[in-house]
RNA sequence: GCCCCCGUAGCUCAGGGGAUAGAGCAUCGGUUUCCUAAACCGAGGGUCGCAGGUUCGAAUCCUGCCGGGGGUACCA
């Protein structure tokens, strides 16, 4: 259902005795800011009034004479310099309201011509633990797999793990050093993870995030086991076929706990046989050239060359990223391949998909979904009190651990005011901790614009006001309350559904709320957005908390309103659990 | 130097041609014989960085400036 897809359509026909192309001014229909103002605006009439050098206001009461109401708009009214304002009739919306509730969809259609997305996120460095650096690409990149795969658009999902770099030496010269042999044969993940710690502090501290940089001894070692690697070096690349399960197992832990699945994962590990070819072509065909000893890709006198090949022989990123556009198109003929990565690396996306257009992949969309950089309170990057980096294992514990803390103190002043309270089981207030704290990490990443950096906040993240997971998650509990207390089934309001009343303010914002889902879905997929998600969840929840504060349902007036606003309170429980599902966020019966 | 992004309430952020610029937090005040108070209602708080320009209309588009961040051939 998709009403301003419904509304353009009629000023589409309506706008075509005035203008030879109506589209553009049929775009501008939209939903009002203000409910005073109706449902939704056409603001064509001014622009219009224009061109054709009448009385915006005139223009626009002819336009609005012309207009095929259909059976779901009001008469229009003309207002303000000339704005026609439109309202949604509520026995219209009531139909709807009762078909959508018996479509598993909710009202969304499935979008028509499917895409074929390949799209490469979380992308992290296997051979040490993942950090909060890689929460925004994880988090962003399955909410927006989900929300495509909703709309009826084929994902294949490709986390392009860093599994062949700088990070490798440092794991094959500690391990040769300091391995305890007994330790990594019981736990290799966890040998692993000390051998990386043990060289982290063996190596300057003043690196950079990914851990290179700076004359120092060990990590020139590092580097050279690094190399060693690349070249093929028998024991090296045995010790690394034999690090490899304990790295994956290491981020899988953190996917499973955050219930991300990939279909591949195709590290550079996979691509690095194929690199040496692709130089070769690329240097056949005359897109790359020789430059002070390297190989390289131009792009004209004001930018950086993009380098496929160092002067030592060694390939860069920039040729497995080109390796492996050319292996997904040949696999997977995708329409669109979507990289979730960091705003910092904009100029290597730029470059290399200029390069991957010279090359021939001109035809597939490649976007760069760029997002900024996480930062502490103090707007620096995000960092322990201690100054180092925070593993997102402990991040995501320490966020369980601080739901269970709002948990108890909500429950103690519940007691304080001598309310009833529910007593939970543990395992139940377990998984409830789990889905509240995990749920507030995710929404807090997933509710920003992703293009703005975002600053790590507890507090907020954890509130309980306010644009948070924890607000929606409650918003469907005491919806779910009302079922349980009242010992109403469900299924009912989905298997054969009454049709709704919508008679008071409260009823009606909550009608055309939950008949805007598919609207707020579709922006949010053509902006890669999940926080258009978001912003309507926010307006369904708060729209929805002033009806349940306005509208008794099970001790409604009537049984005609009490079933009309059970089905409400029905359809609302559905559309915020789908839309946190699609963020990829859990709800809890009670909490 | 060049390129990109950002500057909106005390703080964190929405809004990216349309009506008196919106939220949350914080501050102040109020709400429970009623379906979970992890809730709700109300109040105060703004030269939308500055200056020009385009437009019927600019926080939004263009130009310049100021301030902040990032990137800028051999790390990914």
């Amino acid at each position: 259902m998709n009403i301003v897809q419904l509304i353009q359509n009629r000023f589409q026909d309506a706008l075509h005795s005035l203008v030879a192309d109506p589209g553009p001014l049929a775009a501008m229909v939209r939903p009002t800011q203000d409910v005073k103002h109706g449902d939704y605006q056409a603001n064509c009439a001014m622009s219009l009034g224009k061109t054709l050098g009448k009385k915006p206001r005139e223009v626009a009461q002819e336009i609005a004479d012309g207009l095929d109401l259909g059976d779901e708009l009001e008469k229009p009214e003309i207002a303000g310099p000339g704005f026609i304002n439109l309202r949604i009739r509520p026995d219209w919306m009531a139909r709807q309201l009762q078909a959508i509730a018996e479509d598993e969809r909710l009202g969304v259609s499935k979008v028509a011509p499917a895409k074929n997305y390949v799209i490469d996120f979380s992308s992290p460095n296997v051979a040490k633990p993942m950090h909060v650096g890689h929460l925004r690409s994880t988090i962003i990149g399955d909410s927006l797999t989900r929300l495509l795969r909703f709309l009826g658009h084929t994902v294949i999902t490709d986390n392009h793990l860093g599994d062949w770099g700088t990070q490798f030496g440092m794991l094959l010269y500690g391990y040769k050093h300091f391995v305890d042999a007994k330790a990594f044969e019981a736990d290799p993940v966890r040998e692993l993870a000390r051998i990386y710690l043990h060289m982290r502090s063996l190596m300057k501290a003043d690196e950079d995030e990914e851990g290179n940089k700076i004359p120092d001894p060990v990590a020139e070692a590092a580097r050279q086991e690094t190399a060693k690697l690349h070249a093929g070096d028998v024991e090296n690349v045995q010790l690394w076929k034999m690090f490899m399960p304990a790295c994956l197992e290491e981020i899988n832990v953190i996917y499973r706990r955050l219930g991300v699945q990939f279909d591949h994962m195709h590290g550079e590990s996979f691509y690095n046989d194929m690199l040496p070819d692709i130089v070769r072509e690329l240097e056949e065909k005359g897109i790359a050239e020789r430059s002070k000893g390297a190989m390289v890709i131009s792009f004209g006198a004001k930018e950086p060359p993009a380098l496929i090949q160092k002067s030592d022989g060694a390939f860069t990123y920039a040729t497995s990223d080109l390796a492996t556009i050319r292996y997904r198109v040949k696999t997977w003929n995708p329409d669109a391949m979507l990289y979730l990565v960091g705003s910092p690396q904009a100029l290597h996306f730029k470059q290399l998909f200029a390069a991957a257009r010279r090359w021939g992949y001109g035809q597939i969309e490649l976007e760069h979904i760029a997002f900024g950089s996480v930062l502490g309170e103090d707007r620096k990057p995000f960092k322990t009190r201690e100054g180092g980096v925070i593993e997102l294992g402990a991040l995501l514990d320490e966020a369980v651990e601080r739901a269970g803390q709002v948990y108890e103190q909500s429950r103690k002043e519940s007691l304080e005011r001598g309310e009833e309270i529910v007593d939970l089981g543990s395992e139940e207030r377990r998984q409830i901790e789990e889905a509240v704290g995990l749920g507030a990490v995710k929404y807090a990443d997933l509710c920003q614009n992703r293009l703005t950096d975002y600053v790590f906040s507890w507090p907020k993240m954890l509130a309980m006001n306010g644009n948070t997971a924890t607000y929606m998650q409650y918003a469907y509990v005491r919806n779910r309350g009302i079922f349980r207390k009242g010992g109403v089934d469900a299924a009912k309001y989905r298997n054969q559904p009454p049709l709704p009343k919508i008679d008071n303010e409260h009823e009606r914002a909550l009608a055309v709320q939950l008949l805007r889902f598919e609207e707020s879905l579709l922006a949010a997929a053509t902006e890669y957005q999940p926080s258009a998600i978001t912003s309507y969840l926010w307006d369904l929840a708060k729209t929805y908390s002033g009806f349940f504060q306005n509208c008794p349902v099970l001790k409604a007036e009537s049984e005609e309103l009490r079933e009309s606003r059970l089905l409400l309170c029905d359809l609302t429980a559905r559309v915020i659990q789908k839309c946190l599902e699609l963020l990829g966020i859990r709800t809890v019966e009670r909490m």
